[in-house]
DNA sequence: AAAACGGGGGC
DNA sequence: GCCCCAGTTTT
């Protein structure tokens, strides 16, 4: 197990690179938007982003939000609606029911305010982990580490954690890495993950942290 | 533990 | 055409 300076310089290494504040829908090279102003809004981001590209997240959730800004708007809205709207996202038949679910509930048991407890977020339709850690850590600035799948799979393979599980790597992350990068963590091992250290096909000789790495060895762990 | 949900992009 | 993708839910 490494130690905490060591995820330090890892984090600090990768940060140059990637940069900051690139959230789910919210790409660094993109500006950010008016709507993106609320929990609700993020966590709906989320939600979309699920299996889903950024710049499809990004174009769905302009479009959804534009039509229907908030959760009073989604709540009266047709369901067959909303999924047209956000149909260029993954899962968009099972996304646009969650939503209006999620928007009803908002609406009618926390008065159009969506809560931070954790317990009420994962009882949300399509909020897991990952999502409900995102909105806790994004919105409403509660430290927590969202999981993904590059989280997880990068996390193992330069030895931050040893772990088979997302939820054991969350448990493991938050021991080893500084509360302070909690909230940029998920940022960096993701752009990490898309640019570099690829699940197929990891660009190692470009990696600026393969010495952490066992290489291409562990590349197709999940 | 594995399947299902699903449109879009890369090759 | 085929494979994969900023997960979650259901079998």
């Amino acid at each position: 197990m490494v130690e905490e300076k060591d995820a330090e310089l890892i984090l600090e290494t990768l940060r140059p690179l990637y940069g900051e504040g690139v959230y789910p829908g919210r790409s660094d090279r993109m500006e950010r938007p008016e709507w993106m102003d609320g929990p609700f809004q993020v966590l709906l981001a989320t939600v979309l982003s699920q299996r889903t590209r950024d710049e499809n997240t990004r174009m769905a959730a302009d479009r959804l939000f534009s039509r229907f800004p908030g959760p009073a708007d989604l709540n009266g809205a047709d369901v067959k609606e909303i999924e047209s709207l956000i149909r260029n996202a993954g899962f968009p038949v099972q996304k646009a029911k969650a939503i209006k679910d999620i928007a009803r509930i908002v609406v009618e048991e926390h008065s159009g305010d969506l809560p931070s407890d954790m317990d009420v977020l994962l009882s949300l339709p399509m909020v897991g982990r990952k999502t409900a850690n995102c909105v806790r850590a994004y919105a409403f600035g509660i430290p927590a580490i969202c999981v993904d799948t590059h989280v997880h799979r990068i996390s193992n393979l330069i030895g931050l954690v040893d772990s088979k599980d997302p939820d054991g790597t969350e448990d493991q992350l938050m021991k080893v890495v500084p509360e302070h990068y909690w909230k940029d963590i998920n940022a960096l091992l993701v752009r990490h993950g898309q640019v570099i250290c690829q699940p197929r096909r990891p660009r190692c000789a470009e990696c600026p942290i393969s010495n952490h790495c066992d290489h291409g060895s562990l590349a197709d762990r999940k």
